[in-house]
DNA sequence: TTCAAAAATATACGCGCGTAAAGTTTTTCC
DNA sequence: GGAAAAACTTTACGCGCGTATATTTTTGAA
C-alpha cells in the first residue's frame, strides 16, 4: 500500500532516506551505487510506487534510454516477428523500444525518422524501404543519430548492416530443384521496392549460369506491398497466356508465392514435387504463413533469432562506442533450407 | 538552409520576433494566435527548421499529445491492419501515436499499461488480450488514463467500447450456409483467449436453434496466439478419428479457417461448394490473407473502416470532454459477408 | 476618430530532474 | 588500526518550456 503521495524525487528521496543525487544516479544505472543503498532504494520504491518523471529524465540527458525500431511494412508478418523480436531484446536490456511502420511509404518513412529525432534515441535499428527510400535523407538521420540497418542494405549509410545473405538464399533452392528436377524459372516483381529482391535475381542467373541451366526470368507488374495480391495476378495472367517457361518455379519471395500458389489453385494447377503434379514452386523467407499454404511451401528460411541477435548487439555495441564505429560492418547470416511439399 | 543553430524557444522567439509567450501559445495549438502571428511563426519554423523539445513540453503539460494504441498481437495482420489505420489518423488529427503490443502475454500487457501511464498520454486505444487479461490492472489503468476499448469488449471497463457485432458474424454466415446446404458444425478451440469468440458460440447455438438444425461444436486443443497451427493440428486429428460431423465447417475465425484448410489439403479433402467436393468451409475475420487461401475463404468481414473511424473519433469526443463521458457506450457494426470460394 | 475587446509582450516562477563541486561518512584492504 | 578509496550528502545551478500576471499594442466596429 503506501499513498502513491510521492510527487518527485526529492520527496522520494526523503522517505527512502537517501539523498536526491545518489537516488539519480541510481535511476541512471541501478549498479553504480552500493548493493546495500541500493536494496533501501528498491524497497522504497516497492513501498511508494516512485517512478521518475521520464519528460523531466529525458530533457536533461543528453541520451535517452530510448530505442527507435523502424520497419518497412508492419502488416507483414515477417516484420512483425522480426520487431517482437527485437522490442523484447530491448526491453531485457533496459531501453525503452518504440516501434514505427514506414507502412510501406517513403514519405512516412522520412516522417517517421524525423519524429524519431525528437525523441533523442539512444540508437535505431532501421529496416529500411529500400530503393524507394529518400537516401539522402537517411543519410541526414544516420548521421545524427547511431543507427544500425537491418534486413535492408543501403550502401554507406548507418553505421553497420545486419541481414541475410540473398545469395545463399538463392544458391539453396537452386541447387535443391535442380538436383531433384528440372532448372527453375525466376518469379518476381518487374519493380520490386526492396533491393534483396535484385541481389536475388543477380544470384539466380549466376547460379543458373554455373549450373550450366538457362535461366528465365518471369517479371509480374505492380507496385506496393500487397505481394500476395501482386503475385496471384501476375500468376494468373501468365497462366492464362503462354504458361510457364519449365515446370518448376523460384519466386523472389514467399509472399509473391503464396499468390502464386492461390493462382494455380483457382486455375486447377497441381503444386508438388510427387507424381501426378504439374509445377513445383520454391521461394524465400519463409514467412510465417508459409507452412499454411497449399501445398506448403518449400523455402529458405532466415535465421531470424541470428539476425535479431546480431541486430541488436551491434546497436549495443555502437551505443558503448559512443555511436560511431570506425568501420562499417555488414553480417550476413545464411539461409537454412525448408523442405516441404511446394517443391 | 539558414544554420538550425537554435537551441531553445527562446532563440526562435528572438529570430522570429514574436514573443515565447505567444510562440509556445502557438505551439499548443496554432489557432490560438492571430493570423498574421501564425504565418510569421510558420515561416520562421521553415527557415530554421525549429522544433520545441517534446520532452520539456511535455513536462509541465498536465496532458500530453500522445495517444497509445495496445493491440494484443501485432504478427497478426488482421491487428497491423487496424493499427496502421488507427495510426494514421491520430497522425492527422494531430497527435502522437504509440504503438504497442501486448505479444499475447498477460503481463506483457500490463507492462504496456504501466508504461503507457508514464507517457502521460492524452488518450489511449486499447484493444485488450481477453480471457486472459489483468482485470484489475486493466480496470486500474482505465480509471487513471482516458480509454477507448475496441475489438475485445470487458465488461464496465473504460469509456466506451467499439467492435464488431459477433451474432450479425454468425447469422449472416449460418444463414447463407443453411440456405444453400447442410447447416454448418462449428469448429473452435476449447479455451479461447477472446471473448468474441465465446460471443460466437453462443450466437451460434441460439441461431442453429431457431433454424431447428442440431447444433454440433468440434473443439480442438491449443493455447497461445498461433492459431492458424492449432487449427491445422486440431482438423488434423478430427480427420484422422471421427471426422466431421457433416459436409459444413463454420470456423471461429479465420486464423483457425487457415489452418484447417491446409490440414484439408494435405488430407487430399476437396473444399468449396461446387459439385464434387467433400466439405464446405466459412469463417469469420476476412482476414487479410483469407483471399489467397486454397480455396479462397468465404467469410464475413468486419468493417475495418467504420470500427477505426468510430474508435478514433469517439477517443477524440472523450479527450474534448476531459476524459469522461457520463454513460459508457458500446457501439457495435455488422458484419459483411464474403462469398469466396471455399463455401 | 474613439474605445473596448483581443492579442501580444515583458516579466517571473515553477516543473522534475541531471549534474557539478565540495565536504562528510563509510568501506576496503594492507 | 590507519590510510586511501569509494560512496554518499549538501548545496546549487541549469535545462527548455508551461503558464500566470500585469502591461502594452493592435484590431475592428461604433
Amino acid at each position: 500500500m503506501g499513498g502513491s503521495k510521492i510527487r518527485n524525487m526529492e520527496e522520494f528521496a526523503g522517505v527512502s532516506g537517501i539523498s536526491r543525487p545518489t537516488v539519480s544516479k541510481y535511476f541512471n544505472d541501478p549498479n553504480s551505487v552500493r548493493q546495500s543503498t541500493r536494496e533501501r532504494i528498491e524497497a522504497a520504491i516497492e513501498k511508494y510506487d516512485y517512478r521518475p518523471n521520464i519528460f523531466a529524465m529525458n530533457q536533461n540527458r543528453q541520451l535517452t534510454k530510448n530505442v527507435g525500431i523502424v520497419v518497412p511494412y508492419l502488416a507483414d508478418p515477417f516484420f512483425a516477428e522480426i520487431a517482437r523480436n527485437l522490442e523484447r531484446r530491448c526491453i531485457d536490456a533496459g531501453f525503452s523500444p518504440i516501434l514505427f511502420s514506414s507502412h510501406g511509404v517513403p514519405d512516412y518513412e522520412t516522417d517517421v525518422l524525423d519524429g524519431l529525432r525528437s525523441l533523442k534515441p539512444a540508437g535505431v535499428l532501421l529496416a529500411p524501404l529500400g530503393r524507394s527510400s529518400n537516401r539522402l535523407k537517411i543519410e541526414e538521420f544516420c548521421a545524427a543519430v547511431p543507427t544500425v540497418l537491418f534486413d535492408s542494405n543501403i550502401q554507406d549509410i548507418g553505421e553497420a548492416f545486419v541481414g541475410s545473405d540473398n545469395f545463399s538464399f538463392v544458391s539453396q533452392t537452386v541447387d535443391y530443384l535442380v538436383r531433384t528436377g528440372e532448372p527453375p524459372c525466376f518469379f518476381e516483381m518487374r519493380t520490386p521496392a526492396n533491393p534483396n529482391a535484385n541481389k536475388r535475381r543477380l544470384a539466380y542467373l549466376e547460379i543458373m549460369k554455373k549450373a550450366g541451366a538457362e535461366p528465365r526470368i518471369v517479371k509480374v507488374e505492380g507496385k506496393d506491398w500487397n505481394f500476395e495480391e501482386i503475385g496471384r495476378q501476375g500468376a494468373l495472367r501468365v497462366l492464362e497466356a503462354e504458361g510457364f517457361p519449365g515446370n518448376t518455379i523460384l519466386c523472389s519471395n514467399d509472399r509473391l508465392a503464396i499468390g502464386l500458389l492461390s493462382a494455380c489453385y483457382e486455375k486447377g494447377i497441381r503444386i508438388g514435387r510427387q507424381e501426378g503434379c504439374d509445377l513445383r514452386v520454391a521461394s524465400m523467407d519463409d514467412h510465417p504463413f508459409s507452412r499454411f499454404t497449399c501445398p506448403s511451401l518449400t523455402t529458405a528460411a532466415h535465421d531470424y533469432d541470428a539476425v535479431a541477435n546480431k541486430t541488436f548487439s551491434t546497436l549495443i555495441e555502437l551505443i558503448e562506442a559512443g555511436g560511431r564505429f570506425s568501420k562499417r560492418t555488414e553480417t550476413l547470416y545464411s539461409a537454412r533450407l525448408v523442405l516441404r511439399s511446394s517443391a
